[in-house]
DNA sequence: TTCTTCTTTAGAATTATTATAAACTATATT
DNA sequence: AATATAGTTTATAATAATTCTAAAGAAGAA
């Protein structure tokens, strides 16, 4: 549980500054015993359920892109319909349950390595990431 | 080079009509020596540069989620704003190119196989794929 | 306090995609 | 070959997600 300040000091440090809304919203971002996954309007539906204060829909909008850029949130694709940011911004993989379309982190230690035996020339890779995609049984 | 016949048949086998607007596209998505990854916007262009004949937006829509479903086509995730397609249907892993914007397939056996050390209950894995960002050196 | 710059906001604009319903066409039936 | 029917195409409208805009508000510096 990250008190208030915390949260201030880390906005400034990356040039943002702590405003009421930022603040509430890294309350429900990252005040969580578990990596969060969620779309925009998850997090929409969270802010009007636990805050007993409204922002406006371009405000979170903004937020979520500049906490994208300053590396605090991660953006992932599974699926063209919707986009999923996660809290958990390291490399790491997924698996995106295509029943309930929930995201879920895969922990490191349970994917091998893996080798690509390839390269493009002029380019370097950037990040290396699996997607499992699983359904109900 | 696939011949018209071809067309007609495979479209039939699989309970599609063979319209003048189908044929047309499967030329351009499938008259081809290596694999075709494209954007819905890619292929309208394609289509208004290569026809002499207009083919409709809803078409065109309809017509790649049709043969998404039939499994002439794949749809690839890497990217929010953009749903790419493929005409490699198989499970397989990608490069993207994060300074073109390209999508780049992966020889299967250019990739060590994945083993992931978990699962979920009560879920089944449907496919295990890839996704190698890169970006100019 | 005052100034400057950044931020929030509601609503408009944009973009990608899907829905609608009328006209059209492939195929089966007579 | 004519007719019926079910599937298909089309332009356009509708929807949904996201971005833009410009005015009002708030934070930090002077």
């Amino acid at each position: 549980m990250l008190k208030n300040n915390e949260f201030i000091d880390k906005l400034r440090s990356s040039g943002l500054r702590p405003t009421r809304q930022r603040l509430k919203l890294c309350k429900v971002l990252f005040n969580r015993s578990t990596t969060f996954h969620f779309t925009i309007n998850d997090l929409k539906k969270q802010i009007s359920e636990k805050l007993n204060e409204k922002i406006s829909l371009a405000t979170i909008y903004n937020t979520v892109h500049a906490f994208k850029k300053k590396g605090y949130l991660k953006e992932i694709s599974v699926n063209s319909d919707k986009s999923y940011f996660d809290t958990n911004t390291k490399i790491h993989h997924h698996f995106f349950d295509n029943s309930t379309k929930e995201l879920i982190d895969i922990n490191e230690n349970q994917v091998e390595k893996i080798k690509i035996n390839t390269s493009l020339p002029g380019k370097k890779i950037t990040s290396v990431e699996v997607l499992v995609k699983v359904e109900n049984k």
